[in-house]
DNA sequence: AGTACAATCCGTACTACTACCGACATCAAG
DNA sequence: CTTGATGTCGGTAGTAGTACGGATTGTACT
C-alpha cells in the first residue's frame, strides 16, 4: 500500500456524478476511490467499511441530507475529513457545513483538477474552499448562524413545503391551527424568511421534500 | 473520418457533469464528443458550428432552460436529435421535454452504460427513455399537457416565486393587483397547481428563479 | 431548584389571497 | 370579420396567514 495513497469515499445519490467522479479521479494515481453510497443515511456504515482518508459529500440527498451526514461523520470518525461538493452557492449552506464539521467545501461548477487539488489539501489536514466561496460570503451578508431547526419545525416546513395550509397540517397531525401557526412564525424567525416562497425554496435546498 | 462514429455534444452548465460524461463515454470508440456548452442561450451557436448527431441536454439552467433550448434546436437542425438528461423524474418535464421536440429522456440517477445505449438509440433514429419513466407516466397522473405560460404568466410567476406579494408585483409592473391575481389564477389554472408552495417548486424546476 | 427551550394553545385585528361573478382593448389567425 | 387568446381591471365575500399580545406543560441541563 502506497502510504502517500489518499483514499477518497463518494457519497452522491446521482450514480453520473459518482461516475463521472471515478473516472475523472482515476486519471491521477496518487488517489484511490475506495467506496460509495447514494444516500446519506447508509454514510457512517460505508465510511467504518471503507476507512477513507475524504469524504466527498453532496449537501442535498434523500433521507438524511448531507449536513447531517457530516455532522454523524465528523463525530465518529476522526480519522476521516469531510469535503463537501455541492451546488448551492449561498453563505448559508457554508457556514452550516462548517458547523457540521466540513474541512473543505466546492462547487459543482468546478473542473476535476480544482476538485482533486481539493482532496489533497483536504488529505493534509488542510482546509480548502472554491475561490467564488470568498467573494460570495464578502457579497452575501453572513446572515445568522443559529438557523437548526427542531425536528417538529422540520416536519411542519416539510408539509407546509408541500403546499397544505396550516389547517391540513393541524388536522394531520391532530394539534391545534394556531400551534401550527406558532411553528410557521418561529421558523420563519429562525432563518429570517419572510415569504412563504422563500420557506419553501429552503425546504428545497435543504432536501426537506423531492424535486 | 468513421462513418458509424457517433458526435455527441453536451449541454450542462455543471463542468462537473461535463467532465464526467466525457469520461464516461471516452470508453466507446464509436461515440466522440465534439462540443459542450454551459448555457442554453449558446447552444444553437455551438451545434451549428459542432454538427452533432445527438445532443446530450440538461433542463434545469441558467438564462434559457433545456426546454427552450431543445425547441430551438428541433427546428433549426432536424439533423440533431435531442437527448434530455435530467434530474427530474416527473411526468410533467416528459410529456414537455417530447412537445418540444426531444427524442428522448434519460435521469440522472441511470448508469454510463445505460447513457451509452440511449445515444445509439437515438442516433438510430429511434427514441430512448429511461425504464423508470414508463412506471412513472402510469403511475402519476397524466397530468394536463396543455401547461405553457405566456411570457407574462412567466415574468409574475418568477417574482410569486422570489416571495413577493401580489401588491408588490403590481407596484413593480405598474400594474393592478386585480391583473396580478388574475394571472395568478390563471397560472394556477394552467398548471393544475393549488397551492402557492406548489407554484414555487414548478418555478424552481422550470429554472425560473435560481437555487 | 431554577433556567431554558420545545411544544402546545388562545384572543384580536389586520393583511393577503381565493373564488365566484363580471368587463373591455388588442392583436393574430382562421 | 369573427373568434380566441392575452392582458388589463373591477365587486364581493370568504378563507388563510400575520402580528401583536399573551399562557401552560414537560423535559433537560446546571
Amino acid at each position: 500500500m502506497n502510504p502517500a495513497l489518499i483514499k477518497v469515499m463518494l457519497v452522491d445519490d446521482h450514480p453520473m456524478v459518482q461516475d463521472g467522479l471515478s473516472a475523472c479521479l482515476s486519471f491521477y494515481d496518487d488517489i484511490a476511490i475506495v467506496g460509495n453510497c447514494g444516500d446519506g443515511s447508509a454514510v457512517l456504515e460505508t465510511a467504518k467499511q471503507c476507512q477513507p482518508d475524504v469524504i466527498l459529500m453532496d449537501i442535498s440527498m434523500p433521507k438524511l441530507n448531507g449536513l447531517e451526514a457530516t455532522e454523524i461523520i465528523t463525530e465518529s470518525l476522526d480519522s476521516a475529513k469531510v469535503l463537501i461538493f455541492s451546488m448551492h452557492e449561498s453563505a448559508e449552506f457554508v457556514t452550516n457545513a462548517v458547523q457540521a464539521g466540513a474541512s473543505g467545501y466546492i462547487l459543482k461548477d468546478t473542473n476535476s483538477e480544482e476538485v482533486y487539488q481539493a482532496i489533497k489539501s483536504i488529505a493534509q489536514g488542510k482546509s480548502y474552499f472554491s475561490s467564488s466561496i470568498a467573494k460570495m460570503l464578502i457579497e452575501n451578508p453572513p446572515a445568522q448562524a443559529n438557523a437548526r431547526l427542531t425536528a417538529r419545525e422540520q416536519m411542519i416546513l416539510s408539509y407546509i413545503a408541500k403546499g397544505q395550509s396550516s389547517k391540513d397540517i393541524a388536522q394531520t397531525l391532530t394539534i391545534s391551527v394556531r400551534t401550527v401557526e406558532a411553528h410557521r412564525r418561529n421558523i420563519k424567525s429562525k432563518l429570517n424568511l419572510d415569504s412563504l416562497a422563500e420557506l419553501v425554496r429552503y425546504a428545497m435546498n435543504q432536501g426537506l421534500i423531492d424535486s
